[in-house]
DNA sequence: CCCGAACTTTACCGGAAGTACAGCAATGTC
DNA sequence: GACATTGCTGTACTTCCGGTAAAGTTCGGG
């Protein structure tokens, strides 16, 4: 066997970097608003280059989406993991973990996670059945990681009133999606972390005892 | 002067069904995937006439948005007014106009209003800055509309902890967005009905002693 | 030396936005 | 009864974009 320790030059250079540049210019401007020529422009390839990389603009999308679910998967599980070193409480893991992703949000200037999701939502038809299903497929890995947190929380610290885990984790997805659109609208990329913050409070009230 | 009190056939009949026709494509497949041609058959015109109408589809947003903030504006208005006529105490009327906004959620399959403004957030280029800043305009009016009531009630009924009532008016926008994308991903409606009636559990929380 | 991967170039199709303009029917107005 | 305005239709054209097709090029590896 030859040694093929020597990394040849860094594997998958383009369609990466494909990805990468429709990435920013996405969040920028928008899915549809974004050429496909102008995407292998920037890369520095032809229009045909790119489809050479991927059959047609939505697989680009889906090769987006999957990507952003990976990394926001890993992200969270990192922040849960710091969560779990810092307290064995469920409650003060979920409010530290709120806290950690309020920090994560403060430092992207307008460069929000989540447009191509939210995108593909309010333009159905610009998007085939596959995004659609990695959409919501990345929105239920959502809620199932966080159901399991909050069912743990209030096992041991009784809510004011019952409320479903499920949809505790839904109104965590709900206030990051809709603080990112509120966010963008106003134009002051404070507002969503301030929205994770308060949320934070909130879940801190309706899980503690007055 | 002549009599004008003689009202002529149903004023701006086409105009107003451009709008009709259009909104209820737009929500259904979104503002690009919509086409002129498509909007002007189905009211039973030519696309020349369209343009006759608005000089581009960035115009038909615009007006689209102008009418739906009106429409939003006008429905808070009774659900506050109603809250009014039911009690006095601004806490208990926020918890009833907020059942009250999730009633009104329930009956809508799949129509969601916002998907406009929504869309005009993630499309950025596709809008031109009268449609972004008619998207602002609406949501500061929220915030406006709701921030008074929140100021209010902390004065009434001290929070278990210092908020913002801007803040609070902006996590009720973020919720009810974002509750219509999650529900729009998971394709399941009662997603934002559910949102709104947890909010309104956790705001109770929020602001009623041990 | 040839193969296959990763492209390029050129050419083309169809759909959609937007422009321009000529014309036409109905509804008043003078 | 002539005339003008409103509210369109129809046609033709431009530009941009996604997508397809196909032939040619470059280059590293077996």
């Amino acid at each position: 066997m030859s040694v093929t320790t020597d990394i040849p030059p860094p594997r998958t250079t383009t369609r990466e970097r494909i990805l990468a540049v429709a990435y920013d210019a996405i969040i920028e401007k928008g899915f549809e608003a974004t050429s496909v020529e102008e995407i292998a422009t920037a890369v520095g390839i032809s229009r045909a280059g790119f489809f050479y990389h991927f059959p047609d603009k939505n697989a680009l999308a889906r090769a987006l989406i999957d990507a952003q679910v990976v990394e926001e998967g890993e992200m969270l599980a990192g922040i849960e993991a710091r969560a779990a070193e810092l307290s064995d409480d469920p409650l003060q893991q979920m409010l530290i973990a709120m806290r950690l992703m309020a920090e994560r949000y403060h430092g992207m200037p307008g460069g929000y996670t989540g447009c191509i999701l939210a995108s593909a939502i309010f333009q159905d038809r610009l998007f085939d059945a596959e995004v659609k299903a990695a959409n919501q497929r990345s929105q239920l890995a959502f809620r199932a990681r966080f159901s399991g947190k909050f069912a743990a929380i209030a096992a041991l610290h009784p809510p004011r009133e019952a409320v479903d885990p499920d949809d505790m984790a839904d109104l965590l997805n709900a206030v990051i999606t809709g603080g990112i659109v509120v966010s963008r609208a106003i134009r002051d990329p404070d507002v969503l972390v301030r929205q994770m913050l308060l949320a934070r409070v909130m879940v801190k009230a309706m899980y503690t005892p007055g």
